[in-house]
DNA sequence: GTCTATAAAGCGATAGAC
DNA sequence: GTCTATCGCTTTATAGAC
């Protein structure tokens, strides 16, 4: 069988799953080292900063995956609904339609926001920037542009939360078609 | 000085705080004997199922809470859009108006919830349930009463995620305000 | 790089005195 | 009821062989 992690970057995707299923806290080194195949050795070898350096690599992992799919596609596509449809369209894929949760999100709600303060902040700020950035290039005015970011943010976050209380992962699908539909039309009906 | 804890109900707030800060791993029983005040014979005493049985508990006194304080008002308010006001009223109160965070939906994120998927599912059901019935009751169609119930949910723990993640409760205030708005109209518009 | 062995501390939980 | 002492286990992290 195939070794499947040949080097520290392969790690960072099932670092994220780990944490993401575990948590900061109930993410344990004995459930890394069987998830990863690597021995402490390994894992130390790669993270001498031990668990914190490795949630940390992966909150970068996530937010270099999201500038280069999300962000700057909202920020350069030459029409702004370009950049919003392939926002949700990336944004449905990564979040496996509502089975799988957000980093950031979940880090944000107890004291592991603390270690991880400046990444998880960052990351919600840049993706609000670059939602704003669209509608605002689309005609919207600023204040309009800005509010309905942060209101698709929250639902976005907000509709992972539910989908997972009530393990019906359509709660995420429906809401990602509603403010699909939402940010559209908002982009299109303001376009000069 | 008073002794803080007297009996087991006492120790359910302090215990929920204690959750909410550091999740249910992170709440060790050094921190919790630390909060309460109590020794760790009188906690197993209260609580013989140890930290799961106590995790139990707060999440039913949270139920209880918003038993009382907000889905019986929904249900049975005369007018609805009285029982929504108070709604908004109670949540804006016992989030402390973005600075605390929702148990449930904290639990919801990660395999916490595979201990208290009941409690948790239940928690959100009834709370949607109440709303659409309020929304039912003052002639919405039942299917915009649920989607308006489920969209608000959504809004409200989307809020508190990004609340404090930017470390800015005025996220969770503005979006509040919003929903009440949004609700509001819903409610009366479709009042025959 | 990767492993095993090990250290030192912390964990949840229990026992028993008072 | 409440405490302290303690058990057995797991934790993060390090050391050192290969």
């Amino acid at each position: 069988m195939a070794r499947l992690v040949a080097e520290r970057a392969d790690t960072l995707p099932v670092l994220a799953e780990v944490f993401r299923e575990h948590g900061f806290d109930g993410a344990s080194l004995s459930v890394i080292t069987e998830r990863t195949g690597l021995g402490k050795g390994s894992l130390y070898h790669f993270f001498p900063g031990g668990k914190e350096e490795m949630a940390e690599a992966v909150l970068g992992e996530i937010s270099a995956w999201f500038e280069a799919e999300v962000f700057a596609p909202l920020d350069t596509a030459l029409d702004p609904e370009t950049g919003i449809r392939r926002m949700f369209e990336a944004v449905d894929a990564y979040f496996h339609s509502g089975k799988r949760i957000c980093l950031a999100g979940a880090f944000a709600l107890n004291d592991t926001r603390d270690r991880f303060a400046d990444a998880v902040c960052a990351y919600f700020e840049r993706w609000a920037a670059s939602i704003a950035t669209a509608l605002a290039k689309a005609g919207a005015t600023t204040h309009r542009a800005e509010a309905l970011a942060e209101e698709t943010l929250i639902s976005i976050q907000g509709a992972l939360i539910l989908a997972r209380a009530m393990n019906d992962p359509l709660v995420f699908s429906r809401t990602l078609h509603r403010l699909q539909t939402d940010v559209l039309a908002a982009a299109t009906s303001a376009t000069p």
